[in-house]
DNA sequence: GGAGTTCACTAAACCGGTTCAGTCAAGGGG
DNA sequence: CCCCTTGACTGAACCGGTTTAGTGAACTCC
């Protein structure tokens, strides 16, 4: 039994080939009545229309592509991606694009997932994540000429479109609270230094204590693995002139550290007050529950999503700004003992 | 600037269309030195196989779906998804397949979503995951005739081709050291009671139980959320004879279940014993660490994906089982105080 | 009432590959 | 020396749509 084509409807509705594709993609070239007929066929015998062919036409693949450029073993921690995958496929499959996913080891293998993607006209276009410095992707896709949005800071973009959040002001809020609060000794565990949001992080970190007259407090770079967190932690708090605070750049690190601390018999937040960037449920069953940089991350891939379906469709689109990370204040921070 | 084609490969070379597609293919019908040549000016000029063009002549479309029912929140807290995910693409991409991934709200849409990629020639398979009891998608699946692996015991999956794990053997194995330590109050904190592995761990639970002489322990079904593995824990730590350990189907309610325990000023593992379902560095980070039953998911998903590019390769493949999740004792675990 | 316009539709080319049926020349066997 | 096979290659059909050029009839307009 083979799939119907509208080579089978325009026999059994006695037309042309050309009258059923003009019935079935709403063009005119035929009468009402033909077209209710054509469509009524269509329907009964369950034809869909098969992409391939119209690829083939220069239509598009109705696909983008995202490659994910870290270890399996990181991927799993971070619900990131997960949440990021589900905002971006909200608004793709609103419109009917599908979501080519592939996990890659490093940025070279990701270049030639692309290349072949595009080359083979699978995707019209691509999400760039974790954008580092000075990153060879951004010439690279640039000269591709595939239409790409980029999760990440405009100045790091090149001429692609870049969807970000202003990590600055998320800094600035967090630790101008931790001071309010009374701490004057605030420490930092940050991502991959590679990472360009990392810099941006570290660099508004250092300016903030720097403004607000602290001297300026560590800063521990790790891989985002809990046993990292754990370890940064366990050198932070073991320093002569221990800090009050320490501000994590994702959950799982923040959990570690909390569990580092309370080993060493410190009390969280009397003794030491934690920040963790992103929440995630796990930020919330943990005792205390973390204070956290909360941001709507399937609403961050959802606008990158539709920037990109823009940017496919011909529509010239700049730089969006989403909205930054907010703290909300749980157990875990409090004035410093 | 227009892709290469063929015919223009075809042009420089001086021969037809015909003969440089049995030269790129690799098919007898062009001596060894036009091969060559024709491969090197391929090569040369940047040509790649435009996919649709060879979707068109009845070829594979080179690509898997997986769809994904459950809400957004939910999959970002579990590394479940991300590391099948990744094992999946591990096999994939060794076979330059691509991975078609959405994520729906029910099962309606998720059966929608295959139709439309299998009857658009998209995908030339597709793995199903979260087998519920009476699953509606298996017979419909059987119907299209598309090729499917599904995730999950052989009682669930029809016709369709099983990958599954014992998971009785590793309950089993869980309630028989809890025993051994000295337990008798066992309980259980399950996830969704429709899923099937829930239901097979029910009674796998209920089984051992019977057979070990104690009294059957309480099951409590959560939706996998740390609030309900909360609130599970916190009914049983409060019931009259309450139990001596309990047994989380996932790793966010065993974390959120050991700080109700701590809250309750229990300790953990003198007065509460608790092992969770899947490892993830989460377990390891938090004080104690966590008891676990380990298996190796990403190779779980490598192994549903082999299933599957067999079967599309036409090869008959019946039932896979792999290895099911072993114990990895840790510090919470211990006997009874 | 003849020219021009619009409408509904058809036939055929086209997209970029694959594949089948031939063609032609060289080589081998009797 | 001729027939037969084999190898190398060509030309054209084909996959399932879209799109363009063209056709015939009805309708409008002066």
């Amino acid at each position: 039994m083979r799939r119907p084509t509208i080579a089978d409807i325009a026999r059994q509705a006695g037309v042309s080939k050309g009258a059923v594709s003009y019935a079935l993609n709403g063009q005119p070239g035929v009468s009402e009545a033909t077209r209710a007929r054509i469509l009524a066929i269509a329907n009964e015998i369950g034809w869909r229309p098969n992409i391939a062919a119209r690829a083939l036409n220069g239509a598009r693949a109705h696909a983008v592509g995202l490659a994910l450029c870290r270890p399996a073993r990181f991927l799993g921690v971070e619900p990131f991606f997960m949440e990021l995958i589900s905002g971006i496929e909200a608004e793709l499959s609103a419109r009917s694009y599908a979501l080519l996913l592939q996990v890659v080891g490093d940025h070279e293998a990701e270049m030639g997932v692309y290349r072949r993607w595009w080359g083979e006209g699978r995707v019209d276009g691509a999400i760039l994540v974790d954008l580092h410095l000075d990153d060879p992707r951004v010439p690279q896709v640039e000269e591709m000429g595939m239409p790409v949005v980029v999760l990440g800071h405009p100045s790091a973009a090149g001429s692609l479109v870049p969807v970000w959040a202003d990590d600055s002001a998320a800094v600035r809020e967090t630790v101008e609270y931790l001071v309010a609060l009374g701490h004057r000794r605030i420490a930092r565990v940050a991502g991959l230094p590679r990472l360009s949001h990392t810099a941006i992080r570290d660099r508004a970190f250092a300016d903030v204590c720097a403004g607000l007259g602290l001297e300026a407090g560590p800063i521990v770079h790790t891989d985002y693995t809990g046993e990292e967190g754990a370890r940064a932690t366990r050198r932070l708090l073991s320093s002569p002139g221990r800090p009050t605070a320490i501000v994590f750049d994702n959950d799982i690190m923040a959990v570690a550290g909390l569990s580092v601390a309370q080993e060493m018999r410190l009390d969280v937040p009397a003794d030491l007050s934690v920040v963790a960037w992103d929440d995630s449920p796990l930020c919330q069953v943990v005792r205390p529950p973390l204070t956290v940089l909360t941001r709507d991350i399937p609403a961050y891939g959802a606008h990158a999503a539709q920037r990109l379906l823009a940017l496919i469709d011909g529509v010239e689109s700049r730089s969006l700004e989403v909205r930054a990370s907010r703290l909300t204040t749980r157990g875990s921070t409090a004035p410093p003992a």
